[in-house]
RNA sequence: UGGGGCAUGGUGCAACGGCAGCACAGCGGACUUUGAAUCCGUUGAUCCAGGUUCGAAUCCUGGUGCCCCGGCCA
């Protein structure tokens, strides 16, 4: 039912509500997206964010926003901007849901008081140190807290006077009671609050305690009546804790549900790498058209909808998986393919002369942007002149087989404009080829003769007079393996990034209407790829395009495969 | 036997006791004013061993492999 009003498969997520609703433990689906504003937005978000959002939109339910701030040492409103820019561009609405956990410092400072009240929390006085050794290892159990026993009135005075100010970081922390033989570490008297007396990117200096994320996560879902809180598998473990709190406090109970992140075969998915590539400088930024940041990736050209499509596309399971990256690459592709205007540019010009078109002469051809659709399509002229660049890789002096493109008397067609044959080709001292000498055929023009004969080849081409000039980025991934944290001995994913990731051409040549193309405005460079205008450096004096994903290219791969 | 979780083609996801299917990748072909797209065809999988059953990817038992957990991070 749901599947067919909104698209979505079914999963082991959808499966567990569908029993909640039936055995009525819910009547309605409130889910909400969780991110610490800590950094930027990457693609593994982007899988929790359409899972959240859009398991609650197939139930009729809502989703809310909320920052998971809980740890002022990390966070910041740079990311928080970020963060809300990106879920909104990915086409996702919170409406006035907006939330911050540290809005709930108030009540979750009261539920920590009623945990006390009920002997079920603890002010501990052991260091950092002391606590990791009390609390055992994998096979043996914990020792309680010398402190573990104090009484209801002076762990109260103590928690205060904590919240007061009073003590210094790491001197003391709230405890709860629950277990030091568990052989689940969350249940060995996990710290509930630590003192931390810095700066909160949204409460500034009111607080000096801040609260752990089990406990703060699970009331702030409580105290949001969220029915589902789905986080990502490393939580099984904290999901007893997290039913623990709730039981003990008798509040709302939402269910936690766990699912396997997302990992992409040539990249890295974790804030804090992201977080060094930029640091390190081997991106320009978090918004790096490499990166797989929302911001990143939608400067790069992708869109809103492919990046739901790739997240509907990979599903969700419970299974540890790796994502190969050409799934990602090919539902770019479609989705480009049905929305980028046809356009030419000349990444590597090489200069072709028509030595039998009359010198002054120019022409102007009507050409549609969308080609398998001439009637409806929207057009723009593109001029014509006696010399045009064409590819260079579209010439070859002395081709193999099979190879449709340019060479001595060789007839191709030039896309929309007249057949030419190679008729002469020059070359500089060292033998490279600088240019082309043509005829055309004055008949053939459009692309079509009136004899009909057959003209396998056909090439994009740039009138070398009327040729807009851009600075064009080709990127490649990242990382030259990939699974980038396999390194050798003592190395780090770094050493596996890739030198050749980017790729400038200075000045490639565009048709003249590629001039006024907008910021992110896809088009596709025909037999060459889908390309954007960069947001952020590209301006009418100075066009920077970057190329969002070449085309399919079975040309090249067939040579690949003839070297190999 | 510390605890928790996961195993289906090369990759990701379905099949919920009844013919193992979809997408990507691969391979072959058609078409083509993009060596793209499109269209058609096709190779290829249930971790292992037992058991229950007319029938098991699915249920049971025992193995094996991989992932997570000893932050006052989230």
């Amino acid at each position: 039912m749901s599947e067919e009003t909104t698209g979505t498969r079914s999963n082991f997520i959808t499966d567990i509500i569908d029993e909640h609703l039936e055995n009525g433990r819910f009547d309605h689906v409130h889910t909400r997206f969780p991110p610490e504003p800590n950094g930027y937005l990457h693609i593994g978000h982007a899988k929790s964010i359409c899972l959240n959002f859009g398991v609650a939109e197939q139930y009729n339910g809502l989703t809310n926003l909320r920052f998971d701030d809980t740890n002022p040492t990390k966070e910041e409103v740079e990311y928080v901007e970020s963060i809300k820019a990106d879920v909104k561009w990915l086409g996702f609405d919170w409406d006035d849901r907006l939330f911050y956990a540290s809005d709930y410092f108030d009540p979750l400072f009261d539920y920590a008081i009623q945990l006390i009240k009920k002997g079920k929390a603890f002010v501990c006085d052991l260091s950092a140190e002391e606590l990791r050794e009390y609390r055992g290892t994998l096979t043996k159990p914990g020792r309680n807290s010398p402190y573990r026993d104090r009484s209801i009135e002076e762990n109260l005075d103590l928690f205060q006077r904590m919240k007061a100010g009073e003590f210094a970081d790491g001197s003391r922390t709230l405890r709860a009671k629950i277990d030091m033989s568990s052989p689940n570490f969350n249940m060995r008297d996990p710290v509930m609050y630590r003192i931390l007396h810095e700066s909160h990117h949204n409460t500034g200096d009111e607080w000096c305690i801040y609260p752990m994320y089990d406990y703060a996560h699970a009331l702030s879902d409580s105290l949001e009546h969220i029915t589902h809180s789905i986080c990502t598998l490393e939580f099984e473990d904290h999901r007893p804790l997290y039913d623990w709190f709730l039981d003990q406090l008798g509040v709302w109970h939402s269910q936690q549900i766990e699912f396997a992140r997302l990992d992409l075969t040539y990249t890295v998915m974790s804030k804090r790498k992201l977080l060094q590539l930029v640091k390190e400088g081997y991106v320009s930024g978090w918004d790096d058209p490499r990166m797989p940041t929302i911001s990143g990736m939608r400067r790069r050209g992708y869109t809103p909808e492919a990046i739901r499509a790739f997240a509907d596309t990979i599903g969700v399971s419970k299974a540890n998986s790796m994502v190969d990256v050409e799934l990602l690459e090919h539902v770019v592709r479609d989705d480009l393919n049905n929305r980028a205007r046809r356009v030419m540019a000349v990444l590597e010009p090489l200069k072709v002369i028509i030595d039998n078109y009359p010198e002054e002469l120019e022409e102007e051809f009507e050409v549609p942007y969308f080609p398998w659709d001439r009637d409806d399509s929207p057009t723009r002229m593109v001029p014509f002149s006696r010399e045009i660049y064409v590819e260079r890789s579209d010439f070859m002096e002395d081709p193999p087989k099979k190879f449709y493109r340019l060479s001595p008397g060789t007839e191709v067609r030039l896309m929309n404009a007249y057949y030419i044959t190679c008729t002469d080709v020059i070359k500089d001292d060292s033998g490279n080829v600088v240019e082309l000498h043509c005829t055309y055929d004055p008949e053939s023009q459009g692309g079509m003769s009136p004899d009909g004969r057959k003209v396998r080849g056909t090439l994009h081409w740039v009138s070398a007079r009327h040729a807009v000039e851009a600075e064009c980025c080709l990127y490649d991934y990242l990382f030259t393996k990939a699974d980038p944290y396999e390194v050798e001995e003592g190395g780090q994913f770094t050493d596996n990034v890739n030198p050749d990731s980017l790729t400038v051409i200075p000045n490639a040549k565009l048709e003249p209407s590629l001039r006024t193309a907008q910021a992110c405005e896809p088009f596709q460079f025909m037999r060459q790829g889908y390309f954007c205008a960069d947001y952020g450096d590209s301006s009418p004096e100075h066009l920077v395009f970057n190329r969002t994903i070449s085309l399919v290219d079975t040309w090249a791969k067939m040579q690949k495969q003839r070297e190999g």
